[in-house]
DNA sequence: CAACATAAGTTTCTCCTGTAAACATGGAGG
DNA sequence: CCTCCATGTTTACAGGAGAAACTTATGTTG
């Protein structure tokens, strides 16, 4: 209750509400069609002041899609940890936690691989990617340690199982996955394939 | 020459000439903000010429979309049909092709994929990209049926190897591929890591 | 063959967006 | 206490989507 309007400066932190109202409409709306006067609006705010704490519309696009980015990398590092399963187990663990994260945000996950989102443009951002991805790549690592994993190049591994994970995400988003020509469990029964070709005994 | 000007009706074959105007702008701009307007000017006509042959902006989009389902077909169909390869060769070659296309045309392979391209809301464009589709389950049954491919469903295979295919492709084109963390042929690489778990002989 | 119905294209208008510039305000530091 | 500046607000402008009304060529029909 203390809390309500921690404002720190002069009216509020509204670098965060902006943040939160833009995230909230990317969740609630499945195809959201991204405008800054929206979000402005429905912060409580005149139409120009995010103006005051975002150079431009990508930029605010960017750092949600940044903070997807640190959310995926915790929904999915949440899985791993959880149990004190085998390699292969975890592994499947964080694709499932991925493209779960993937069916509840569609919006944001999208945004997270759009050209709205630029890497190249924003450091946070592409450190934020890397994050996430080197996930992957320590577990790959772990993989091939206690030799779950065939002793290929990682690069090669890892190149294979996130293009696998984001596409069946982006497939999943798309409604292209769990439809006619799919079985019930694809995505299990892909990672199944994949897992064939990754682990070392069958 | 006779067919400069092959207008059925009273101008010109605009509804051509917009589709064709719009894909040129795709494949110049690597990420062109679509305007039906700037499609209009460029093609020499009013901005309200376009609403006579689309209902609105998506409508073209999902022609576009529709065309790039059909142009990709035709060039991961002739990608297997050149060699008398092995079928895992055909499989390289088809996954390199769209790879390849997608590279090539970023613009017109994000649309689509994008939820611009709305896929439920046009059974032309849905039934391309299952047309297309359809290309890799026949190549996965041709596979089985000469015992190259391990018997699994072939749904599991199709989502594999669609998700893979297509997950490299979006990372390519975003930049996060041939890059510091994935070696110089991911996409080979990752391919070999995929074709291990589908293939019945090492 | 002339009159016309109509497809195809143009003008005009309204509402919305992104963004810049000028103006206002209120809290912190001298 | 007064002033400065970060954080707002208002106002303004260039574009885009799309609707409605207007215009023109073209194919059909009496």
């Amino acid at each position: 209750m203390s809390e309500t309007k921690d404002r720190p400066y002069h009216h509020g932190d509204l670098r965060r509400a902006l943040i939160d109202t833009a995230l909230a409409m990317l969740a609630a709306d499945q195809n959201w069609t991204f405008t800054l006067r929206e979000v402005a609006r429905r912060t409580g705010v005149s139409h120009a002041a995010p103006y005051k704490h975002f150079r431009d519309r990508e930029m605010l696009l960017r750092e949600l899609a940044r903070i997807g980015f640190v959310r995926l990398g915790e929904v999915m590092t949440a899985a791993l940890s959880s149990d004190s399963a085998s390699v292969r187990e975890k592994f499947v663990a964080g694709a499932e936690a991925c493209i779960d994260f993937a069916l509840k945000n569609p919006g944001l996950y999208r945004l997270m691989f759009s050209a709205d989102a630029d890497k190249s443009a924003d450091p946070a951002l592409h450190d934020a990617a890397m994050g996430t991805f080197g996930i992957l790549l320590r577990l790959l690592e772990d993989g091939q340690r206690d030799c779950s994993f065939q002793p290929v190049a990682i690069s090669a591994q890892a190149a294979a199982c996130w293009a696998q994970v984001h596409g069946l995400a982006m497939l999943a988003i798309s409604g292209q996955l769990l439809e006619e020509k799919v079985g019930k469990e694809p995505v299990q029964a892909a990672l199944n394939v994949l897992l064939e070709g990754l682990c070392r005994e069958k």
